[in-house]
DNA sequence: GCGAAATAATCAGTGCCCTGACTATCTGGG
DNA sequence: CCCAGATAGTCAGGGCACTGATTATTTCGC
């Protein structure tokens, strides 16, 4: 028997924390608007006005996931989606009146759940624990992406 | 702009971080099959003739999601399922010679992978980040399950 | 023995997440 | 000016994840 232990894996643990937080939003935040559609309501009141693909890049979802967050948080009337009229490709996204009343009370609830989430960790093992999910991730990210030359040479 | 530092949230931490090792996966250990699947072939080298409800709880998937992932390991000639004679309500999984080479073979690779993703943490970061993280989940389920008390009272 | 509660699995419905193919629009070089 | 390449968005398809309702089987209380 060759079984691997699979709370080693940090794909595994990964899983298992967003599966433990997506219930603790459920009961703690909303069950009607989810973590990802707060985190694009949340990049719209930084920068309104940003179109579909950068608010993409800003909450890390890509091009057809973002299509489909945008879409459903346009049905429940939370945000409105107009043409550039500078560059007919692109829509520019802008909070309703709503989107912006929900962001706020979602937000107050949020930080609540964040304490109760990371309460069995330390102040300095919270920031610790940022700090380690942070690097994991960005280095992960950063070998897709092609690492961008510091000067490009013609 | 009342925007709050997503970067400081636990669950879009733990998203980004599950899909860095999603496309680590993809790129170094199969295209085919994936995590949770590994997951389930790992739980059933361990040990076979569990049945569908064990081994979702083995590897922290409901129900639903178990059937389906289960389903398709079938269809691929991984796993077996067999009705339990003992108890007509249950299927009895157990591996293929094809599911013990393939979980073989993937072992390796995650092993190199998951070492590969790790490799901007230190050996006691390592460490650290596997506490951290268990910590935090095993308390958020600890929420939602009533917390079985050691000595019931009849 | 038999009917009610419990349990294993399935199904329908919703949402997140990715890839690859396609459409529409814009931009830049000849 | 016009077309080739880049870019924004959509669509089809596959997989993960949850809830609530349903079906089949077992088990327990009487």
């Amino acid at each position: 028997m060759a079984a691997v232990d699979l709370s080693t894996h940090p794909g595994h643990l990964a899983r298992r924390l967003q599966q433990a937080h997506y219930l603790l939003w459920n009961t703690m935040v909303s069950e009607e608007i989810t973590s990802p559609q707060f985190a694009v309501l949340n990049a719209l009141v930084a920068e309104p006005g940003l179109d579909q693909r950068t608010v993409g890049e800003r909450v890390g979802l890509d091009r057809s996931t973002i299509a489909e967050v945008i879409s459903r948080l346009g049905r429940r009337g939370l945000l409105d989606k107009v043409r550039d009229p500078q560059d007919g490709r692109r829509f520019l996204l802008r909070l309703t009146r709503e989107g912006e009343r929900v962001h706020r009370k979602l937000a107050v609830r949020t930080a609540r759940m964040n304490q109760v989430f990371l309460g069995p960790l330390s102040a300095e093992e919270q920031a610790l624990f940022f700090d380690l999910i942070r690097r994991v991730a960005d280095a992960a990210e950063g070998l897709r992406n092609p690492a961008e030359p510091l000067a490009a040479q013609p």
